[in-house]
RNA sequence: GCGCGCUUAGCUCAGUGGUAGAGCACAUCCUUCACACGGAUGGGGUCGCAGGUUCGAACCCUGCAGCGCGCACCA
């Protein structure tokens, strides 16, 4: 017998056991295996990232998943990796060289700064992948890949070579979202919208050919005004209208510019007029378009103004020159009111500044496969959980733009498109660029560079995104076509992933499946919860309210944390996180632990289970609940409902397991018992246990193959991660009847049990071993269980006497197995009995007038299913004959 | 404006038609030889509000309120 400690100390076990199923090859996924497949790719995390407690919950999940899979005897690959996240990497990096050398990457050049990110990849993108292993991850790191790797570039090359011959990938001049600090074009995606406490200008410009007459016209930015070009009214505005057609005066730099008249304009909306600055706005843009406008680009690419006709303007910070430009309107007399507004104003996800709408030359794809996709999704052939993502989804795809791939950065995939040199300013400056002007030469787009002729290549990358969409088959299909990895593991059966992202990923995703693979990507996708802290607010590291999981991992350990987290972790709604929720699980993993170490008080051999027919009640109803629990969790599995998994688990280990059968076995297990009464001790605990730590092991992998070993529960070099759960229940020679039989009377025991304690602790004797208790009228069987419930109710004797005569006002009870009574010196008041005894009797009679007045309406009888009625009948049988004993009681003390 | 979700014990949440639950917190008792990261006992809820359906509603329907999220608009 291996001495063990005495609380569980997770460290130093976590960390043996994960590399044990490393050295033995325990996550390798065999290519050419006969067995089922089942595939998980991993939302690869960033290489900038640290581990944060989403991650912990997603990669729990998954973990969860592959190594349940692996228990039904199928071939598992998870496949991990990690994301090159383009903007949030560069930026790091930026930042850095700026902070230390003080440099911009400019100053380095791209070659010399691509070094540089490479080098901070190479020291720092493993840190969130140690984390993974960590945390107990079961991914096959053989198959590692990363968004830049050789051949996951060239995948994505050819994806967009392919796309642009089809048509669908085009270059344009087009308003999109610029960001003014990581100096890019963004997609519509990543623009958050938040809502803003804006100032509402209004303003008055004058009629040219009308001295004296003013058009008013209201506006959030008025420092864009310089570049206002037109100012557009309602054609059935009632006061503007007619002034459609006439020109009006730009107050700086000085300019006559038409009134036009559109139905875009709201008549409801501030003045009813609107000033067209189509280079700074989406709208206004389009209504250009339309007038055949002119546009007037007033902002620099860092959102600086842009202006040298106005050198008091020119160079100003957009905000600052709002306010500059209200106080020269209020100069000029021309500004007529300012109000506060509340309007919604789109921020940059990563840089968290406000987007400019920007006119810019930038690359577009039009999306592939989108009916198919969207019909994936409707007809179930890909199943959202919880299922009303799917409507999101939905939404999203009935209004999909062209995508806007590519992005002004240097860290990413370059876009595989080539210039002629001679051509060159044509090119750049053209409207558009299509398959077209690939045919006439004049460009050249592949996936190596082109062999001969005098080229320059397009300098843009793509966005992360667009490498992204390809991973759930570009992880697999590197080695060609032919991949057998490819072929044996794709699509893959589940992903698991944040909501957040269902349109930038889990929707291209599916698109990319059908257009590359033609076939869906995977099968259901799994929506985790979004964790908040206990005031609700997201986790964030500017809020300094997300806890680092390695904290909480060298407090609690890793399956403390995976369970504890996944304990609270709701299908479908945010999980408010709290360090408790933690305690927990490390406190489930030490009761675990130590229910074990009580069984190797008696050894630490296996010991087989004796013949289940004629073993004590309590042994067969511990397994019959440990069989409706594996059955049970095979239906919640089924439904992906993971805390519900968790919170059986729980239930089954501490009330069922140690609480009740651990407690009632001691009997069996002390020196006095017989060999045989022992034996079929610690041969029901270890069919149980041996059983249970299989069906906990995914949820807490470290502890459940630690205890395994130590129990003798696994050969030598055989791990419980790689072992097949048997089907069979434990009990599967018993009929129902029997095991219903041998329930009800475990039942009854506990029950009566309980009631014992309650009765000693109503009369301050709880803690006292002492006690004597006496039935009367008790049912035969229970001679044979008198130990046990001496055991459970810390009683030094129980007798059974149905003669017996108590002094009045000796403390007693109804209980399941009969009247039993607590006769002790200085316990006797007949005061406090009858009061004791007239409390129950009353909260009774309220049970049996309830169940009475049920029974008595007609329609109830008539119409509820007949079991319900049957139920309700001998609910009032059982509270009748309770009443009746209870009322003998009261008559005896009187 | 459109859509989605949530509202159950002090806190975090289960519970989808038939006697209101768990964990934590709280109170009392117990350091009894698996575990104080523990055991026992107990207090605590008109299930957001108002209608409706039903023999019966926390659960189904309608409306309302509060909170949260997404999308669109935002001069």
């Amino acid at each position: 017998m291996s001495e063990l400690a005495k609380a569980y100390e997770p460290q130093e076990v976590e960390k043996k056991w994960y590399a044990a199923w490393q050295e033995a090859g325990c996550f390798r996924a065999d290519e050419s295996s006969e067995k089922e497949a089942y595939a998980i790719v991993i939302p690869p995390p960033n290489v900038t990232g640290i581990l944060h407690l989403g991650h912990v919950l997603n990669n729990s999940i998954q973990d969860i998943l592959a190594r349940r899979a692996r228990q039904q005897g199928k071939e598992v690959l998870w496949l991990p990796g990690t994301d090159h996240a383009g903007i949030a990497t560069q930026a790091k990096v930026e930042r850095e060289l700026r902070e230390s050398e003080g440099k911009t990457r400019r100053d380095l050049g791209r070659d010399e700064f691509l070094k540089r990110v490479w080098d901070f990849k190479n020291t720092h993108g493993d840190i969130i992948i140690k984390q993974l292993k960590r945390l107990g991850c079961s991914c096959d790191w053989s198959r590692e890949r990363f968004t830049m790797d050789p051949e996951y570039t060239k995948w994505v090359s050819q994806v967009f070579v392919d796309l642009f011959n089809e048509g669908l990938i085009y270059r344009g001049k087009r308003m999109v979202n610029w960001c003014p600090v990581s100096l890019t074009a963004l997609s519509d995606e990543e623009v958050i919208m938040k809502p803003s406490k804006s100032k509402l200008f209004t303003m008055k410009y004058e009629l040219s050919d009308s001295p004296g007459e003013f058009i008013e016209i209201s506006t959030t930015r008025p420092e864009t005004l310089m570049g206002d070009v037109a100012v557009a009214v309602h054609p059935k505005h009632p006061k503007y209208s007619k002034w459609i057609g006439k020109m009006v005066k730009r107050p700086f730099p000085e300019a006559l510019i038409p009134i036009i008249g559109d139905d875009a304009v709201d008549l409801e909306f501030g003045t009813g007029a609107l000033k067209i600055t189509p280079a700074h706005d989406k709208v206004d843009f389009e209504i250009g378009l339309k007038h055949g406008l002119e546009i007037i680009d007033v902002l620099h690419p860092d959102g600086n103004m842009n202006t040298p006709d106005l050198p008091e303007f020119d160079g100003m910070d957009r905000f600052v020159a709002r306010r500059a430009a209200v106080a020269k309107l209020e100069e000029m007399g021309l500004l007529i009111g300012v109000e506060e507004y509340e309007n919604s104003v789109g921020y940059s996800e990563r840089a968290d500044v406000p987007i400019e709408p920007r006119i810019s030359m930038q690359w577009f794809l039009r999306y592939p496969e989108i009916g198919k996709s969207t019909e994936a999704v409707a007809n179930g052939d890909i199943t959202f959980r919880p299922a009303r993502w799917a409507k999101t989804y939905a939404h999203w795809m009935e209004n999909l733009q062209d995508w806007c791939i590519s992005r002004q950065l240097w860290w990413g995939h370059q876009i595989p498109v080539w210039y002629r040199k001679d051509k060159l300013n044509d090119l750049k400056n053209a409207e558009s660029l299509e398959t077209k002007d690939a045919e006439a030469g004049d460009i050249y787009v592949g996936v190596e560079p082109p062999t001969e002729g005098d080229w320059e290549r397009d300098e843009d990358v793509m966005d992360t995104w667009f490498s992204s969409w390809l991973w759930p088959f570009a992880t697999m299909s590197d080695v060609g076509e032919n991949s057998q990895t490819l072929k044996k593991f794709y699509p893959t059966a589940d992903l698991v992933t944040g909501p957040d992202i269902i349109f930038f990923w889990v929707a291209r995703m599916i698109m990319a499946g059908y257009r590359f693979e033609d076939q869906l990507p995977f099968k259901n996708v799994y929506f985790t919860s979004i964790i908040r802290d206990l005031k609700g607010r997201k986790m964030s590291k500017s809020l300094g309210n997300s806890p680092d999981p390695i904290d909480l991992m060298d407090k609690f350990g890793a399956d403390g944390l995976r369970f504890g987290l996944m304990r609270i972790a709701p299908v479908g709604a945010d999980v408010r996180f709290d360090e408790s929720s933690v305690e927990e699980g490390r406190n489930f993993a030490n009761k675990l632990y130590n229910a074990c170490r009580f069984r190797q008080m008696d050894g630490n051999e296996f010991a087989p289970l004796p013949a289940v027919k004629g073993l004590p009640v309590y042994h067969i109803q511990v397994m019959a609940k440990l069989d409706k629990l594996q059955a049970d969790l095979e239906g919640i599995y089924g439904e992906y409902r993971f805390g519900e998994i968790a919170q059986r688990l729980y239930e089954f280990l501490w009330n069922d397991f140690c609480d009740k059968w651990l407690e009632a076995v001691k009997a069996d297990l002390r020196e006095s018992a017989t060999a045989e009464a022992r034996a079929a001790a610690l041969g029901t605990f270890d069919a149980v246990m041996s059983r249970y730590l299989q069906l906990l092991h995914p949820y807490m992998p470290h502890v459940t193959e630690e205890l395994s070993e130590r129990m003798d529960y696994v050969s030598k070099g055989e791990f419980v991660m790689s072992k097949v759960l048997p089907d069979t229940p434990l009990l599967a020679e018993l009929s129902p009847g029997e095991i219903e039989a041998a329930d009800k009377q475990a039942t009854a025991i506990y029950e009566t049990a309980g009631r014992l304690r309650n009765l000693k602790a109503e009369y301050n004797v709880g803690s006292r071993k002492d006690v004597r208790f006496i039935f009367k009228g008790a049912a035969a069987w229970l001679s044979g269980e008198i130990n046990v419930l001496a055991l459970l109710a810390g009683a030094a004797e129980i007798l059974t006497d149905d003669a017996y005569e108590a002094p009045k006002g000796t403390p007693a009870a109804v209980t399941p197995v009969g009247e039993a009574y607590l006769p002790m010196e200085g316990l006797i008041d007949v005061e406090a009995e009858k009061i004791r005894i007239s409390k129950e009797i009353e909260k009774m009679q309220i049970e049996v007038k309830k169940a009475e007045g049920k029974l008595g309406n007609a329609s109830f009888v008539d119409r509820a299913p007949p079991e319900v009625v049957e139920q309700e009948k001998q609910r009032l049988e059982d509270w009748k004959t309770k009443l009746a004993q209870l009322g003998e009681m009261l008559d005896a003390l009187k």
